[in-house]
DNA sequence: AAGAATATCAACCGCACGTGC
DNA sequence: CGCACGTGCGGTTGATATTCT
């Protein structure tokens, strides 16, 4: 298929016409195949404008209108938690698209917030380099201690309403490693293996049915090259011997904060998207 | 009322990533 | 393994609307 000449495509708004056609062509297709598109359609439009005028403006889903005081906060809360990538914000307004949220922040809440001398920085830069943060390794050391990172299996759950949940949390274990210390393990092995589990985590495991034996002590130590490298590819091993921990929470506190154990996997999350969004915590995250 | 300055937001661009061959 | 292609993302641009002087 010989390509369309770039001279050729409208590059200003969409007429209702080109809109009319756009809708009615993935009415009767279906979304995807959006190279071919704009020639099958009939329209002068390049495929990634059209997916881009369908899912910013014409899909039926999205919600119009400004932006609410609940929607708001929730941007802002989001933003300190995840930076600037807008598209997993967005997932957590529905309605609104990676658009619709990066245009609010930077005309609305970013002043907004630099007026109120409150901002605080980006957690996290930009994340799409190949080493990014997305790493899974579970590392066990001395019989003691479980590193815990999760990402990679994460990034391969089942797309899902919790799928968004474990992401946040893998934001969370990106900046802080988390320790499970077991108090009465005697054998001592040195060990790095690759977490393969194809069980998946978007399904909250209670920790008391789950496991029986004595509840542990977790210690969170930060992982502070991640945020000063663009690319930064995390190495667990890295940080336990240059890294002092900087907390240590009893099994309790972490319940009480809505932090779910899942130690088959040797994983920690936060139970909900609202318990990570709740004040505790936030405060608990800053407290770090 | 008119022009300038500023705000808004739809649209575009380049890059990264996933997949199939 | 490497390439081509399709898709998705975040940053940026620029046309239009609104406010200010």
């Amino acid at each position: 298929m010989a390509p369309i000449p770039r001279h050729s495509f409208n590059r200003k708004i969409w007429s209702p016409e080109e809109d009319s056609l756009l809708t009615e062509y993935i009415r009767s297709h279906g979304e995807g195949h959006w190279t071919s598109l704009p020639l099958n359609a009939g329209l002068k439009r390049r495929g990634k404008s059209c997916r881009l005028r369908w899912f910013n403006y014409l899909h039926p889903n999205i919600k119009r209108g400004s932006f609410s005081g609940d929607e708001e906060e929730l941007i802002i809360r989001l933003h300190r938690l995840l930076g600037n990538r807008w598209s997993l914000i967005a997932k957590r307004l529905p309605g609104r698209t990676d658009n619709d949220v990066k245009n609010y922040w930077n005309t609305h809440l970013c002043k907004q917030l630099r007026g109120k001398n409150n901002t605080s920085p980006s957690p996290f830069k930009k994340t799409r380099s190949k080493n990014c943060c997305w790493n899974s390794t579970v590392t066990e050391k001395a019989g003691k201690t479980n590193v815990v990172d999760i990402g990679e299996s994460i990034k391969k759950c089942e797309p899902c309403e919790n799928k968004t949940i474990t992401e946040t949390a893998g934001c969370f274990l990106h900046k802080y490693s988390v320790f499970c210390e077991e108090k009465n393990e005697e054998e001592s092995y040195h060990d790095t293996v690759q977490h393969n589990s194809k069980q998946s985590h978007d399904e909250p495991v209670s920790i008391c049915s789950e496991h029986e034996e004595e509840p542990h002590d977790y210690t969170v130590q930060q992982n502070l090259e991640s945020h000063e490298e663009e690319s930064h590819h995390y190495s667990p091993q890295q940080n336990l011997q240059s890294h002092e921990p900087v907390s240590t929470f009893s099994y309790n506190d972490l319940l009480q904060l809505g932090i779910n154990s899942d130690m088959n996997n040797n994983l920690l999350y936060p139970y909900s998207i609202s318990t990570f969004l709740s004040s505790d915590f936030c405060d608990f995250w800053e407290s770090l």
